[in-house]
RNA sequence: AGGGGUAUGGGGUAAUUGGCAGCCCGACUGAUUCUGGUUCAGUUAGUCUAGGUUCGAGUCCUAGUACCCCUGCCA
């Protein structure tokens, strides 16, 4: 495996660090990761690129990844969020170790902070988080001891206990850490490990009334689980000092695992915070977490994203600690090449302008002769075979594709122009028919039987191929074109500006489209290629809904063009 | 203010020990094409700043600059 192919060019020097601690043995050459989202809302593409590190980087040396839900915190969490991760991490294509719970290690947990209390590195502390708070100091200002700080150990132990067996009330007292108020790392001053918090946990029900933190959980899960590189986003990196003094003072069995933090994928035009995602489904901006302009997992699955794209981008992205903010262009530039090796080509037209054939033959009743002509699937697979399509004197064409009078570089039907019907005949323009208000309502011409399949035999060429779909034959379908959800390039996502910036053009519903028979027949969820339209994917539950993916590179351009 | 990080074309990211600055995306040009798609060929443009060491610096040294993260009983 080479790893230029394996990360298009792209940074990993987590790849290098694993690699490394397999050649010194440090985990007796073994490597195991894990994924940790809080079950509080839907996994988004910000997530996938933690997953495809985590699941990929086991993958690639052999090892495993857990799946856990670091659920220690009860009220925010819930169960629908837990099923949902599952399954959007199985269609990335993913499966886990394990599925496991920090919940699961709450026993555990305890025994360990009992442990640290008995070595006196541990203390109960009865203040309210405000004094805490400030005693905590400032940066560049030592914090002030606890008055609580040098407790004796036999009383930390008994208060903790009966912590645990609920005897005080939310927040009148905590459990903290006895590390160093003066350390210049403020997640070194007595962080608090065990908070009160009589309330329902989705999981643990009310065994529990006293819940670890983050910091007292993660680092002894990942030990207790056997994980060898603990990889997290930068923003835990003034965390590492703690992660490794926990563990540090823990009688574990073997080596400690590593954390190690990488940027987390940023997106033009991208929200990726939960809250702020949640706005949008609570304020219904959007339809739902699953809506297609949301940058979920289901919304772009919804959308017709592959997750091998997103797997693709993902893994081209690298894994570096540089912040930065990817192009959405650039993931629809891999979801473009996924589609187009795999997505079957069919017509269909958005808004419709009739084009009658003028010369078209009848048959004995006087009615117009019906061909049934056979179209690839998709060219770029041959395995892909072919399809029939109805093809009657009577069609409709994309309005765009006609203009009464042509810009210089417009190379489709004008009158007196010829051009081919995709997969049928040459048509050339004769005539137009208005309406009263001088309107272009319909494109009159004229056919070359000689031209039937799409090529002239006296080798004449035409500058443009048109799609079309036979009015007799067309199927009403709905289409659904979404534009960018947010105008800005990036929105300030951390600094909780407000959602100002959203586009009220992100959704335009074009319900007279017209769209050949055989769609009839796809499966839900699938996505065809609209020839010369773009990628569209069949709503899973409205059979005459399809949401455009993407366009088709140069289309996109003129979108842009038309409305700037 | 203290601590911890990061700076390479328009965007993202490589470069063994100090040794020809490479790749992907985009843009542009041309060829092919029954999709203005695809494919193919080519062009474009870069080491944050100022000094220093060296035959040679993206890499080492010194001094700056810019941006990000850290004072939840959130994760």
């Amino acid at each position: 495996m080479s790893d230029t192919a394996a990360t298009g060019g792209a940074s990993d020097f987590i790849r290098d660090m694993v690699r490394r601690d397999i050649e010194q043995g440090t985990f007796g050459g073994r490597v195991q990761t894990r994924f940790p989202p809080e079950p509080n809302g839907y996994l988004h593409i910000g997530h996938a690129k933690a997953v495809v590190a985590n699941f990929g980087i086991a993958e690639d040396f052999g090892g495993v990844c857990n799946l856990r839900l670091d659920d220690t915190n009860p009220g925010t969490e819930e169960t629908e969020y837990v099923d949902a991760i599952v399954d959007d991490i199985a269609w990335l294509g993913y499966r886990p170790g394990v599925v496991v719970h920090a919940s699961g290690y709450f026993a555990e947990l305890y025994g360990w902070a009992e442990h640290l209390v008995r070595q006196g590195l541990a203390y109960v502390d009865d203040q309210d988080a405000a004094t805490i708070s400030e005693q905590k100091g400032d940066f560049g200002r030592p914090g002030v001891d606890s008055p609580f700080r040098d407790r004796r150990i036999a009383e930390n132990l008994d208060l903790l206990r009966r912590m645990r067996a609920g005897e005080f009330p939310d927040g009148s007292r905590c459990l903290r850490a006895r590390i160093d108020m003066r350390a210049e790392n403020m997640w070194l001053r007595d962080p608090v490990m065990y908070r009160i918090r009589h309330a329902h946990h989705h999981n643990t029900g009310d065994e529990w009334c006293i819940y670890p933190t983050y910091d007292w959980a993660h680092g002894q899960s990942d030990a207790i689980e056997g994980v060898t590189h603990s990889l997290c986003s930068l923003e835990f990196e003034s965390h590492r000092a703690l992660y490794d003094w926990f563990l540090a003072h823990l009688p574990l069995d073997g080596p400690a695992p590593k954390q190690k933090e990488f940027a987390r994928l940023e997106l033009t035009h991208t929200i990726t915070s939960k809250r702020r995602l949640r706005t949008l489904v609570e304020d219904g901006v959007v339809s739902g977490w699953d809506d297609p302009r949301m940058p979920t997992l289901r919304g772009l699955r919804r959308r017709g994203y592959p997750a091998a794209a997103i797997r693709d981008f993902c893994t081209a992205t690298g894994n570096t600690r540089n912040n930065s903010v990817k192009a959405i262009e650039e993931l629809e530039s891999y979801v473009r090449r996924e589609l187009n090796r795999t997505a079957l080509r069919r017509m269909a037209v958005l808004r419709p302008l009739r084009l009658t054939i003028t010369n078209w033959p009848t048959d004995g009743d006087g009615r117009p002769v019906v061909e049934q002509l056979e179209l690839v699937n998709n060219p770029e697979d041959p395995d892909a075979g072919s399809r029939p399509v109805a093809f009657t004197g009577r069609l409709f064409i994309e309005r765009e594709d006609f203009a009464e009078v042509p810009q210089p570089k417009f190379f489709r039907l004008a009158p007196g122009r010829e051009v081919r019907l995709r997969g049928g005949y040459f048509v050339t323009c004769t005539d137009v028919v208005r309406d009263p208000d001088g309107r272009v309502v319909e494109v009159l011409a004229t056919y070359d039987p000689a031209s039937r399949g799409g090529s002239a035999p006296d080798g004449r060429k035409v500058k443009a191929t048109l799609h079309w779909v036979s009015a007799a034959h067309a199927l009403d379908v709905t289409v659904a074109l979404y534009g960018r959800l947010f105008s800005a390039p990036v929105p300030g996502e951390r600094t909780g500006e407000p959602l100002d910036d959203l586009n009220p053009d992100s959704l335009e519903l074009i319900t007279e489209a017209k769209a050949e028979a055989s769609l009839a027949d796809l499966a839900p969820g699938e996505v065809v290629q609209f020839e010369r339209l773009g990628y569209f994917a069949k709503d899973p539950d409205n059979t005459t809904l399809f949401h455009r993916t993407v366009g088709l590179r140069d289309e996109w351009a003129n979108i842009q063009k038309r409305s700037s």
